[in-house]
DNA sequence: ACCTGAACACCGTTCAAGT
DNA sequence: ACCTGAACACCGTTCAAGT
Protein backbone atom coordinates (compact mmCIF):
# COMPACT_ATOMS: atom_id res chain seq x y z
CA UNK A 1 0.00 0.00 0.00
CA UNK A 2 2.28 2.80 1.39
CA UNK A 3 4.73 3.12 -0.90
CA UNK A 4 7.11 5.75 1.56
CA UNK A 5 10.52 4.69 1.06
CA UNK A 6 10.53 2.62 -2.09
CA UNK A 7 10.23 4.94 -4.92
CA UNK A 8 13.04 6.96 -6.00
CA UNK A 9 16.30 8.33 -4.90
CA UNK A 10 15.36 10.17 -1.54
CA UNK A 11 18.14 12.32 -0.29
CA UNK A 12 19.70 11.34 2.89
CA UNK A 13 21.55 12.75 5.88
CA UNK A 14 23.66 9.30 6.96
CA UNK A 15 24.68 6.33 4.98
CA UNK A 16 21.31 4.73 3.94
CA UNK A 17 21.95 1.11 4.73
CA UNK A 18 22.95 1.14 7.86
CA UNK A 19 21.32 1.49 12.21
CA UNK A 20 21.85 4.29 13.06
CA UNK A 21 25.05 5.14 15.04
CA UNK A 22 25.43 7.64 17.83
CA UNK A 23 22.83 9.21 20.15
CA UNK A 24 19.77 8.54 17.93
CA UNK A 25 17.35 10.31 21.03
CA UNK A 26 19.38 13.17 20.89
CA UNK A 27 18.85 13.29 16.81
CA UNK A 28 15.09 12.42 17.23
CA UNK A 29 14.88 15.62 20.01
CA UNK A 30 16.84 18.00 17.47
CA UNK A 31 15.26 17.03 14.18
CA UNK A 32 11.73 17.64 15.92
CA UNK A 33 13.39 21.22 17.32
CA UNK A 34 14.21 21.84 13.26
CA UNK A 35 10.41 20.60 12.04
CA UNK A 36 8.16 22.62 14.67
CA UNK A 37 10.55 25.87 13.93
CA UNK A 38 9.94 24.79 10.44
CA UNK A 39 6.16 23.54 9.90
CA UNK A 40 4.87 24.07 12.99
CA UNK A 41 3.21 21.50 16.05
CA UNK A 42 0.92 20.01 13.48
CA UNK A 43 3.36 19.64 11.03
CA UNK A 44 5.07 17.23 13.17
CA UNK A 45 4.91 13.16 11.86
CA UNK A 46 6.99 10.78 13.61
CA UNK A 47 7.26 9.29 10.03
CA UNK A 48 8.76 12.52 8.63
CA UNK A 49 11.17 12.90 11.52
CA UNK A 50 12.20 8.96 10.83
CA UNK A 51 12.91 9.51 7.05
CA UNK A 52 15.06 12.78 7.74
CA UNK A 53 17.16 10.92 9.80
CA UNK A 54 17.82 7.87 7.47
CA UNK A 55 15.64 5.28 9.98
CA UNK A 56 12.83 3.19 10.21
CA UNK A 57 9.24 5.09 11.52
CA UNK A 58 9.10 2.90 13.97
CA UNK A 59 12.75 3.16 15.43
CA UNK A 60 11.57 6.03 18.11
CA UNK A 61 9.73 3.94 19.82
CA UNK A 62 12.53 2.29 21.81
CA UNK A 63 13.04 6.00 22.80
CA UNK A 64 10.16 7.14 23.70
CA UNK A 65 6.94 5.85 24.75
CA UNK A 66 5.12 7.84 22.15
CA UNK A 67 4.47 10.97 20.29
CA UNK A 68 3.49 13.17 23.42
CA UNK A 69 6.98 11.91 25.05
CA UNK A 70 8.41 13.15 22.28
CA UNK A 71 6.78 16.39 22.52
CA UNK A 72 7.95 16.91 26.42
CA UNK A 73 11.68 16.25 24.98
CA UNK A 74 11.05 19.08 23.22
CA UNK A 75 9.44 21.19 25.81
CA UNK A 76 12.57 20.47 28.45
CA UNK A 77 15.03 21.02 25.72
CA UNK A 78 12.99 24.33 25.01
CA UNK A 79 12.94 25.44 28.36
CA UNK A 80 16.75 24.71 29.28
CA UNK A 81 17.62 27.35 26.24
CA UNK A 82 14.98 29.35 27.78
CA UNK A 83 17.05 29.20 31.32
CA UNK A 84 19.91 30.07 29.86
CA UNK A 85 19.19 33.10 27.70
CA UNK A 86 17.30 34.62 30.97
CA UNK A 87 20.67 34.47 32.95
CA UNK A 88 22.88 35.39 30.04
CA UNK A 89 20.53 38.33 30.35
CA UNK A 90 20.55 38.99 34.19
CA UNK A 91 24.57 38.63 34.04
CA UNK A 92 25.44 40.92 30.93
CA UNK A 93 22.39 43.48 32.24
CA UNK A 94 25.01 44.18 35.52
CA UNK A 95 22.46 41.80 38.26
CA UNK A 96 20.61 45.43 38.32
CA UNK A 97 17.48 47.10 37.82
CA UNK A 98 18.31 47.53 33.98
CA UNK A 99 19.22 43.56 33.99
CA UNK A 100 15.42 43.05 35.17
CA UNK A 101 14.29 44.62 32.19
CA UNK A 102 16.85 43.18 29.57
CA UNK A 103 15.11 39.48 31.21
CA UNK A 104 12.16 40.53 30.42
CA UNK A 105 12.81 41.30 26.94
CA UNK A 106 14.76 38.08 26.42
CA UNK A 107 11.87 36.27 27.88
CA UNK A 108 9.61 37.86 25.08
CA UNK A 109 12.14 37.58 22.61
CA UNK A 110 12.68 33.71 23.06
CA UNK A 111 8.87 33.01 22.37
CA UNK A 112 8.53 35.39 19.35
CA UNK A 113 11.56 33.46 17.79
CA UNK A 114 10.73 30.13 18.48
CA UNK A 115 7.13 30.44 18.31
CA UNK A 116 6.24 26.80 17.74
CA UNK A 117 9.04 25.41 20.41
CA UNK A 118 7.02 28.05 22.74
CA UNK A 119 3.37 26.43 22.29
CA UNK A 120 5.18 23.30 22.97
CA UNK A 121 6.27 24.24 26.56
CA UNK A 122 2.73 26.13 27.02
CA UNK A 123 0.35 25.53 24.39
CA UNK A 124 -1.20 22.04 26.63
CA UNK A 125 0.50 19.09 24.42
CA UNK A 126 2.19 18.21 27.98
CA UNK A 127 0.07 18.46 30.61
CA UNK A 128 2.89 20.27 33.44
CA UNK A 129 0.53 18.56 36.41
CA UNK A 130 1.53 14.95 34.75
CA UNK A 131 4.72 15.96 33.18
CA UNK A 132 7.83 13.34 33.91
CA UNK A 133 10.04 15.03 36.62
CA UNK A 134 13.23 16.03 33.85
CA UNK A 135 10.57 18.19 32.44
CA UNK A 136 8.87 19.85 35.78
CA UNK A 137 12.72 20.28 36.96
CA UNK A 138 13.65 22.29 34.15
CA UNK A 139 10.66 24.04 34.25
CA UNK A 140 11.21 24.89 37.54
CA UNK A 141 14.90 25.81 37.10
CA UNK A 142 13.70 28.53 34.24
CA UNK A 143 11.05 30.01 37.10
CA UNK A 144 13.62 29.93 39.64
CA UNK A 145 16.14 32.75 37.77
CA UNK A 146 13.16 34.93 37.82
CA UNK A 147 12.54 34.15 41.36
CA UNK A 148 16.80 34.49 42.30
CA UNK A 149 16.79 38.16 40.44
CA UNK A 150 13.87 39.00 42.27
CA UNK A 151 15.38 38.25 45.65
CA UNK A 152 18.28 40.13 45.03
CA UNK A 153 16.19 43.14 43.88
CA UNK A 154 13.90 42.80 47.14
CA UNK A 155 17.80 42.60 49.57
CA UNK A 156 19.09 45.71 47.45
CA UNK A 157 15.56 47.91 48.76
CA UNK A 158 14.27 47.69 45.02
CA UNK A 159 11.30 45.84 45.70
CA UNK A 160 8.75 45.63 48.31
CA UNK A 161 8.59 42.70 50.29
CA UNK A 162 5.82 40.65 49.26
CA UNK A 163 6.46 36.25 48.99
CA UNK A 164 8.85 35.85 46.31
CA UNK A 165 6.80 33.19 44.55
CA UNK A 166 4.29 34.93 44.32
CA UNK A 167 5.66 38.65 43.02
CA UNK A 168 7.56 35.87 40.52
CA UNK A 169 4.32 34.90 39.12
CA UNK A 170 2.96 37.68 38.35
CA UNK A 171 5.98 39.08 36.64
CA UNK A 172 5.78 35.87 34.66
CA UNK A 173 2.57 36.15 33.74
CA UNK A 174 2.99 40.00 32.37
CA UNK A 175 5.79 38.05 30.12
CA UNK A 176 4.02 35.43 29.15
CA UNK A 177 0.54 37.09 28.62
CA UNK A 178 2.89 39.68 26.34
CA UNK A 179 4.78 36.25 25.00
CA UNK A 180 1.28 34.50 24.06
CA UNK A 181 -0.46 37.75 22.41
CA UNK A 182 2.50 38.62 19.88
CA UNK A 183 3.24 34.65 19.23
CA UNK A 184 -0.89 34.70 18.34
CA UNK A 185 -1.06 37.82 16.00
CA UNK A 186 -2.98 39.77 18.77
CA UNK A 187 -0.73 42.33 18.21
CA UNK A 188 -0.22 44.24 14.83
CA UNK A 189 3.28 44.16 14.26
CA UNK A 190 4.52 40.77 16.09
CA UNK A 191 7.89 41.73 17.04
CA UNK A 192 7.89 45.80 17.43
CA UNK A 193 4.79 45.47 19.19
CA UNK A 194 5.76 43.07 21.39
CA UNK A 195 9.25 45.13 22.57
CA UNK A 196 7.29 48.04 23.20
CA UNK A 197 4.94 46.27 25.11
CA UNK A 198 7.06 44.85 26.90
CA UNK A 199 9.17 47.87 28.02
CA UNK A 200 6.00 49.76 28.62
CA UNK A 201 5.01 46.70 30.82
CA UNK A 202 8.30 46.79 32.73
CA UNK A 203 8.32 50.78 33.74
CA UNK A 204 4.50 49.48 34.82
CA UNK A 205 6.09 46.74 36.49
CA UNK A 206 8.55 48.99 38.17
CA UNK A 207 5.39 51.00 39.52
CA UNK A 208 3.71 48.18 40.68
CA UNK A 209 5.99 45.86 42.94
CA UNK A 210 8.72 48.88 43.58
CA UNK A 211 8.89 50.11 47.18
CA UNK A 212 6.27 53.15 47.97
CA UNK A 213 7.61 56.61 47.89
CA UNK A 214 11.13 54.88 47.03
CA UNK B 1 -12.62 -1.07 4.36
CA UNK B 2 -13.84 0.68 7.26
CA UNK B 3 -16.86 -0.37 8.79
CA UNK B 4 -17.64 2.68 10.29
CA UNK B 5 -21.29 3.40 10.66
CA UNK B 6 -22.16 0.10 8.81
CA UNK B 7 -22.36 -2.66 12.45
CA UNK B 8 -25.00 -2.37 14.67
CA UNK B 9 -27.92 -0.33 16.12
CA UNK B 10 -26.05 2.85 17.19
CA UNK B 11 -27.88 5.54 19.36
CA UNK B 12 -29.32 9.12 17.15
CA UNK B 13 -30.43 11.75 18.74
CA UNK B 14 -33.08 13.08 16.12
CA UNK B 15 -34.92 11.34 13.78
CA UNK B 16 -32.62 8.70 11.16
CA UNK B 17 -33.23 8.70 7.89
CA UNK B 18 -34.35 12.24 7.57
CA UNK B 19 -32.72 15.41 6.68
CA UNK B 20 -31.31 17.38 8.93
CA UNK B 21 -34.04 20.36 9.81
CA UNK B 22 -32.93 23.27 10.74
CA UNK B 23 -30.15 25.12 11.44
CA UNK B 24 -27.21 22.97 10.60
CA UNK B 25 -24.21 25.14 10.71
CA UNK B 26 -25.15 26.36 14.20
CA UNK B 27 -26.17 23.02 15.62
CA UNK B 28 -22.47 22.11 14.58
CA UNK B 29 -20.84 24.80 16.15
CA UNK B 30 -22.69 23.95 19.45
CA UNK B 31 -22.14 20.38 19.28
CA UNK B 32 -18.09 21.02 18.44
CA UNK B 33 -18.31 23.32 21.25
CA UNK B 34 -19.58 20.43 23.63
CA UNK B 35 -16.95 18.08 22.05
CA UNK B 36 -14.13 19.91 23.08
CA UNK B 37 -15.25 20.58 26.53
CA UNK B 38 -15.31 16.88 26.82
CA UNK B 39 -12.51 15.97 25.18
CA UNK B 40 -9.83 18.62 24.57
CA UNK B 41 -9.20 20.30 20.95
CA UNK B 42 -7.39 17.21 19.87
CA UNK B 43 -10.80 14.85 21.11
CA UNK B 44 -12.52 16.61 18.16
CA UNK B 45 -13.35 14.82 14.43
CA UNK B 46 -15.43 15.86 12.32
CA UNK B 47 -16.75 11.97 11.63
CA UNK B 48 -18.09 12.38 15.77
CA UNK B 49 -19.53 15.84 15.28
CA UNK B 50 -21.59 14.38 12.10
CA UNK B 51 -22.27 11.24 14.19
CA UNK B 52 -23.77 12.87 17.06
CA UNK B 53 -26.03 15.34 14.96
CA UNK B 54 -27.50 12.53 12.89
CA UNK B 55 -25.76 13.49 9.70
CA UNK B 56 -23.22 12.12 7.53
CA UNK B 57 -19.71 12.78 8.34
CA UNK B 58 -19.26 15.36 5.00
CA UNK B 59 -22.41 17.01 5.29
CA UNK B 60 -20.06 19.82 7.32
CA UNK B 61 -18.47 21.01 3.94
CA UNK B 62 -21.80 22.64 3.52
CA UNK B 63 -21.48 25.22 5.94
CA UNK B 64 -17.43 25.40 6.76
CA UNK B 65 -14.50 25.13 4.19
CA UNK B 66 -12.59 22.62 6.13
CA UNK B 67 -11.77 21.66 10.49
CA UNK B 68 -9.94 25.24 11.11
CA UNK B 69 -13.43 27.19 9.55
CA UNK B 70 -15.22 25.13 12.42
CA UNK B 71 -12.57 25.80 15.06
CA UNK B 72 -12.77 29.68 13.99
CA UNK B 73 -16.43 29.86 14.27
CA UNK B 74 -15.86 28.09 17.90
CA UNK B 75 -13.01 30.88 18.73
CA UNK B 76 -15.49 33.33 17.97
CA UNK B 77 -18.65 31.97 19.79
CA UNK B 78 -15.95 31.94 22.73
CA UNK B 79 -15.24 35.71 22.34
CA UNK B 80 -18.62 36.47 22.53
CA UNK B 81 -19.33 34.90 25.84
CA UNK B 82 -16.21 36.31 27.13
CA UNK B 83 -17.41 39.59 26.12
CA UNK B 84 -20.65 39.55 28.08
CA UNK B 85 -19.25 38.58 31.37
CA UNK B 86 -16.97 40.99 30.77
CA UNK B 87 -19.65 43.63 30.75
CA UNK B 88 -21.49 41.41 33.49
CA UNK B 89 -18.58 42.13 35.55
CA UNK B 90 -18.08 45.59 35.14
CA UNK B 91 -21.67 47.08 35.12
CA UNK B 92 -22.89 44.32 37.81
CA UNK B 93 -19.58 46.04 39.70
CA UNK B 94 -20.61 49.44 39.55
CA UNK B 95 -18.20 50.44 37.13
CA UNK B 96 -15.66 51.92 39.09
CA UNK B 97 -12.29 50.60 40.62
CA UNK B 98 -13.99 47.07 42.33
CA UNK B 99 -15.70 46.58 38.70
CA UNK B 100 -12.54 46.86 37.31
CA UNK B 101 -10.98 44.31 39.85
CA UNK B 102 -13.99 42.32 38.97
CA UNK B 103 -13.87 41.77 35.05
CA UNK B 104 -10.17 40.37 36.15
CA UNK B 105 -11.28 37.74 38.31
CA UNK B 106 -14.12 36.82 35.38
CA UNK B 107 -11.71 36.99 32.72
CA UNK B 108 -9.62 34.47 34.36
CA UNK B 109 -12.27 32.30 35.51
CA UNK B 110 -13.69 32.06 32.04
CA UNK B 111 -10.75 30.23 30.94
CA UNK B 112 -10.64 28.09 33.70
CA UNK B 113 -14.20 27.24 33.45
CA UNK B 114 -13.73 26.62 29.27
CA UNK B 115 -9.59 25.53 29.30
CA UNK B 116 -10.38 23.89 26.03
CA UNK B 117 -12.48 26.60 24.53
CA UNK B 118 -9.60 28.95 25.78
CA UNK B 119 -7.28 27.14 24.05
CA UNK B 120 -9.33 27.55 20.75
CA UNK B 121 -9.17 31.21 20.98
CA UNK B 122 -5.60 31.59 21.68
CA UNK B 123 -3.59 28.63 21.11
CA UNK B 124 -2.75 29.08 17.76
CA UNK B 125 -5.87 26.93 16.18
CA UNK B 126 -6.84 29.91 13.83
CA UNK B 127 -4.04 32.65 13.66
CA UNK B 128 -5.30 36.02 14.33
CA UNK B 129 -3.89 37.55 11.86
CA UNK B 130 -5.09 35.72 8.90
CA UNK B 131 -8.84 34.92 10.61
CA UNK B 132 -12.23 36.05 8.71
CA UNK B 133 -13.23 38.99 10.14
CA UNK B 134 -16.47 37.46 12.09
CA UNK B 135 -13.59 36.50 14.49
CA UNK B 136 -11.56 39.39 14.20
CA UNK B 137 -14.72 41.81 15.01
CA UNK B 138 -15.84 39.50 17.62
CA UNK B 139 -12.27 39.33 19.14
CA UNK B 140 -11.98 43.11 19.05
CA UNK B 141 -15.34 43.87 20.53
CA UNK B 142 -13.99 42.19 23.32
CA UNK B 143 -10.80 43.64 24.10
CA UNK B 144 -12.82 47.13 23.34
CA UNK B 145 -14.84 46.49 26.62
CA UNK B 146 -11.65 46.73 28.85
CA UNK B 147 -10.60 49.70 26.90
CA UNK B 148 -13.81 51.29 27.51
CA UNK B 149 -13.91 50.48 31.08
CA UNK B 150 -10.17 52.36 31.41
CA UNK B 151 -11.23 55.05 29.52
CA UNK B 152 -13.70 55.69 32.19
CA UNK B 153 -10.94 55.30 35.20
CA UNK B 154 -9.15 57.74 33.37
CA UNK B 155 -11.89 60.09 33.06
CA UNK B 156 -12.64 59.59 37.07
CA UNK B 157 -8.61 60.90 37.76
CA UNK B 158 -7.93 56.93 38.65
CA UNK B 159 -5.97 55.69 36.01
CA UNK B 160 -2.68 57.65 34.79
CA UNK B 161 -3.38 59.19 30.64
CA UNK B 162 -1.41 56.61 29.29
CA UNK B 163 -2.60 55.68 25.50
CA UNK B 164 -5.76 53.76 26.24
CA UNK B 165 -4.89 51.10 23.52
CA UNK B 166 -1.48 50.50 25.00
CA UNK B 167 -2.21 50.33 28.64
CA UNK B 168 -5.61 47.56 27.83
CA UNK B 169 -2.88 45.82 26.40
CA UNK B 170 -0.93 45.55 29.30
CA UNK B 171 -3.87 44.77 31.74
CA UNK B 172 -4.97 42.01 28.61
CA UNK B 173 -1.47 40.50 28.91
CA UNK B 174 -1.44 39.83 32.56
CA UNK B 175 -5.05 38.77 32.84
CA UNK B 176 -3.90 36.41 29.85
CA UNK B 177 -0.71 35.39 31.17
CA UNK B 178 -2.32 34.41 34.02
CA UNK B 179 -5.21 32.45 32.69
CA UNK B 180 -2.85 30.67 30.63
CA UNK B 181 -0.70 29.55 33.40
CA UNK B 182 -3.42 28.25 35.63
CA UNK B 183 -4.95 25.96 32.39
CA UNK B 184 -1.36 24.91 31.73
CA UNK B 185 -1.28 23.34 35.37
CA UNK B 186 1.53 25.45 36.21
CA UNK B 187 -0.18 26.63 39.41
CA UNK B 188 -0.33 24.30 42.30
CA UNK B 189 -3.82 24.57 42.52
CA UNK B 190 -5.30 25.82 39.46
CA UNK B 191 -8.65 27.27 40.50
CA UNK B 192 -7.62 28.51 44.13
CA UNK B 193 -3.99 29.72 42.89
CA UNK B 194 -5.22 31.63 39.81
CA UNK B 195 -8.18 33.32 42.53
CA UNK B 196 -5.49 34.09 44.57
CA UNK B 197 -2.86 35.55 41.76
CA UNK B 198 -5.17 37.54 39.99
CA UNK B 199 -6.39 39.71 43.47
CA UNK B 200 -2.83 39.97 43.96
CA UNK B 201 -2.24 41.37 40.64
CA UNK B 202 -4.68 43.51 40.60
CA UNK B 203 -3.50 44.96 43.81
CA UNK B 204 0.01 45.20 41.62
CA UNK B 205 -1.77 46.63 39.14
CA UNK B 206 -3.30 49.41 40.47
CA UNK B 207 0.12 50.49 41.94
CA UNK B 208 1.58 50.49 38.48
CA UNK B 209 -1.19 52.24 36.49
CA UNK B 210 -2.46 54.70 39.18
CA UNK B 211 -1.90 58.05 39.36
CA UNK B 212 1.39 58.50 41.23
CA UNK B 213 0.59 60.10 44.80
CA UNK B 214 -3.24 59.51 44.33
C1' DA C 1 -29.86 23.44 -1.99
C1' DC C 2 -28.49 19.93 0.81
C1' DC C 3 -26.87 15.44 1.90
C1' DT C 4 -24.58 10.74 1.04
C1' DG C 5 -21.03 6.96 0.43
C1' DA C 6 -17.04 5.40 -1.50
C1' DA C 7 -12.43 6.50 -2.19
C1' DC C 8 -7.85 8.83 -1.38
C1' DA C 9 -3.91 10.06 1.00
C1' DC C 10 -2.54 10.49 5.04
C1' DC C 11 -1.76 9.64 10.47
C1' DG C 12 0.17 7.09 15.31
C1' DT C 13 0.93 2.68 17.15
C1' DT C 14 1.59 -2.49 17.68
C1' DC C 15 4.05 -6.54 16.94
C1' DA C 16 6.36 -10.54 15.06
C1' DA C 17 10.57 -10.89 12.85
C1' DG C 18 15.22 -9.84 11.65
C1' DT C 19 20.55 -8.42 12.88
C1' DA D 1 19.90 -4.02 22.23
C1' DC D 2 18.27 -1.94 18.36
C1' DC D 3 15.86 -1.67 14.09
C1' DT D 4 12.43 -3.14 10.33
C1' DG D 5 8.02 -3.84 7.60
C1' DA D 6 3.50 -5.10 7.42
C1' DA D 7 -0.76 -4.41 9.49
C1' DC D 8 -4.45 -2.00 12.24
C1' DA D 9 -7.51 1.47 13.39
C1' DC D 10 -8.02 5.69 12.83
C1' DC D 11 -7.99 10.75 10.50
C1' DG D 12 -9.59 15.09 7.03
C1' DT D 13 -11.02 15.90 2.48
C1' DT D 14 -12.77 15.22 -2.41
C1' DC D 15 -16.22 14.08 -5.58
C1' DA D 16 -19.71 11.88 -8.37
C1' DA D 17 -24.22 10.70 -7.32
C1' DG D 18 -28.65 10.94 -5.13
C1' DT D 19 -33.24 13.72 -3.30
Amino acid sequence: MAMIGSRAPRPRRKRPDRYHHGDLRRALVQEAVRTIQRHGVEGLTLRAVGQALGVSRTALYRHFADKSALLAAVAREGFRTLRLELVDAWERGGRGPEAFDAMSVAYVRFAVTHPSHYRVMFGGFVDARAADPDLREEAGAAFHVLVDALVAQQQNGLVRGDEPSQLARFIWAIVHGVAMLAIDGQLQRQDADAEDLIRYAADRIRSGIGIPGH
